[in-house]
RNA sequence: GCCAGCGUAGCUCAGGGGUAGAGCAACUGAUUCGUAAUCAGUAGGUCGACAGUUCAAUUCUGUCCGCUGGCUCCA
């Protein structure tokens, strides 16, 4: 596209609007103290101090005032200072926090500041020119956050907001989050009847009502099935144990805050497990294993309990019990990136199968609070790294974010409104293989400990459903639709032919359904359309004379002609290749 | 857990110190209809819970529970 003037770059206009709408709280506002406000996708926030915080109503103020400004033309300048005087200059203004900002800068570089009108702040900039340039945003929602990002310290008062080039470009965006919403999981899981939360079982407690559970019965199938082809072995283990078990593994003093409080049976204390690890171990304790058994690879649908502060649930997406699709693999120090690599390739090909080809990978590396030697942290580091190359993957590394007992490699998926999820987990285990003191005997004879890695694919059931029903906007591709295929006859002197289509599809193994209600075939369409259902078939009375089937897909309103051995032929085939189809749709 | 907002029928939401409202859904009846809503009637509520103020509270105040956004933390 041709364009005379070059582009203000979007970053530099959503940094000056964050100026600006600190300007308008320090007008309206001045007993406010500023903090920091930097850009974020698609805008910007601003940290503010207040005694009193900030309600809805204040932002519409706010941006009245920033309109204000903006329509003053303001020249925006740069000023350069030294160290000291602008130290000077923030406690003249009273900004506490700008103070800590600055003694945050590098000695070498400069101190620059912002001004407008009245109003100067410190910062890196770039900045526009004119505050005339800042005309298309919009304030979003005020949070609180802690300064400096910790709980410890004082809480601030942040307003979210976003900016674009032009009214146009902010209306769009506007729509597109408008549009997020309604492929929201939890407002989709209502609407679609797939799963429920109550307050009389419990916060993050789920429900899977038929039409998710049958969903989650194909994922759960699926999973197994690629498990049993890939080498493991499926294993079963309690959703209790005792609390000596966690005290062995650890879990008693490095997890405990997420361990649902100990139940008394008969004078011995248990608990809900936050993790299947342990009980694999066991199992591999059972007997006296040999080189010869290794790699030994345990895997389990085990639905784990973890205390999570109230506040960060979140629909499926964060819960307090969930499955985990979790396996833990035994083998020597010289399989690991054999393995690694496996189980990449595998959840690369479970996650597209579900059709997300847009991931984040991660690798975190060991913290400062550790077991093992550092010698084994850099080999495993070294195992995980190499796996990645060799998978050719692209990660950033998460310096110092692994657990204590090992470095990992994490996957993450988006939701609808682009936040991202942990999912799938590569994870080596330098901890439970010595607390348990489990071993093999070599070659030789000797003892050796094996390594131990964690894995899930999916990561929890629950949330991986979360992220598959916004990422489908609830319409299933065909292989998981819980219902795919409505029959919608006209009248119900249609009903015996219905009858007849139906036990046909039904015995050719389909999850079919029927609408036999009194009621016209607008209407039927129209809920049919609402349930997202792939296939509806309208039989009336040309259709039972042909002996054929009308067939409208979801998402187009064409019908086509077809007999009832070619549908079916058609959604077997759609169905074992797991055509996504038009499944997924961006927003 | 923290800050803010919210909680009224199965769902979406209106209302407001003086015995509770709509649409959709449900139920009953009529209608037998060709591609996104046929018509009529009936029923449905401890206004999240508890306490306080008041002659009177669903409405005001407080506490608690739950939800939403974000922070912190994590699959």
């Amino acid at each position: 596209m041709a364009d005379d003037k070059p582009k203000i770059d979007l970053e530099t206009i959503r940094h000056s609007t964050a100026h600006l709408m600190a300007q308008a709280v320090k007008q309206l506002y001045p007993d406010t103290q500023v903090t920091i406000g930097p850009v974020i996708e698609d805008g910007f926030y601003y940290d503010f101090y207040r005694e009193s915080p900030f309600v809805p109503e204040d932002l519409e103020k706010i941006e009245q005032r920033m309109k204000e400004i903006s329509s003053e033309n303001l020249d925006i300048t740069r000023r350069e200072l030294p160290r000291e005087e602008a130290l000077r200059m923030f406690d003249e203004m009273g900004e506490p926090f700008k103070r800590e900002v600055i003694s945050d800068i590098e000695s070498d570089e400069p101190i620059s500041v912002y001004s407008q009108g009245e109003f100067t702040d410190l910062c890196r900039g770039p900045h526009v020119e004119n505050t005339k340039t800042l005309k298309s945003f919009k304030l979003l929602n005020v949070s609180a956050a802690y300064w400096r990002g910790d709980e410890r310290n004082k809480v601030l008062q942040r307003i979210y907001g976003t900016a674009w080039h032009t009214d146009k470009e902010l209306r769009v965006y506007l729509k597109r989050l408008e549009e997020a919403k309604k492929r929201d999981h939890r407002k989709l899981g209502k609407e679609l009847d797939l799963f429920s939360v109550t307050d009389e079982v419990g916060p993050g407690l789920i429900l899977w009502h038929p039409k998710g559970s049958r969903i989650r019965c194909l994922m759960e199938d699926f999973w197994k099935e690629e498990h049993f082809k890939n080498g493991y072995e499926m294993v079963h283990s309690p959703h209790a144990a005792r609390v000596d078990m966690w005290k062995t593994s650890g879990h008693m003093d490095f997890y405990k805050d997420n361990i649902f409080s100990p139940m008394d049976i008969e004078g011995k204390e248990y608990v809900m497990k936050p993790m299947n690890c342990p009980f694999h171990i066991q199992i591999y304790k059972s007997r006296l294993r040999s080189y010869r058994d290794l790699p030994l690879r345990f895997a389990e649908l085990g639905t784990v309990y973890r205390y999570e502060r109230s506040g960060v649930l979140h629909g499926l997406l964060r819960v307090r019990g969930f499955t985990q699709d979790d396996a833990h693999l035994f083998c020597r120090p010289n399989q690991i990136e054999e393995e690694i690599v496996k189980v990449l390739d595998l959840i690369l090909f479970i996650l597209r199968s579900f059709g997300f080809d847009e991931y984040r990978v991660y690798l975190s590396t060991r913290p400062e609070k550790f077991v093992g030697s550092e010698d084994g942290w850099e080999q495993a580091t070294n195992a995980l790294k190499q796996a990645l190359e060799k998978s050719k993957l692209k990660y950033e590394v998460d310096l110092g974010e692994g657990v204590f007992y090992g470095p990992k490699i994490d996957i993450k998926i988006k939701d609808s409104l682009n936040r991202f999820w942990q999912v799938s987990t590569v994870q080596v285990d330098f901890n439970l293989p010595e607390r348990f003191d489990i071993n093999y005997i070599e070659e030789n004879g000797q003892r050796n400990q094996p390594i131990m890695l964690h894995r899930a694919l999916m990561g929890s059931l629950e949330r991986f459903f979360g992220c598959l029903i916004e990422h489908y906007a609830g319409a299933f591709p065909l292989w998981l639709a819980p219902v795919q295929v409505i029959l919608l006859p006209i009248t119900d002197q249609n009903q015996r032919y219905t009858d007849e289509v139906f036990k046909k599809l039904m015995n050719s193994g389909f999850r079919v359904e029927k609408d036999l209600r009194n009621e016209k075939i607008g209407f039927k369409i129209r809920e049919a359309q609402l349930q997202k259902i792939p296939y509806m078939v309208i039989l009336g009375e040309k259709e039972q004379e042909n002996n054929s089937l009308a067939v409208r897909k979801r998402r187009s309103k064409e019908t086509v002609a077809l007999d009832i051995d070619s549908f079916i032929d058609k959604l077997s085939l759609e169905v074992s290749k797991k055509d996504l189809g038009e499944a997924i749709q961006p927003i």
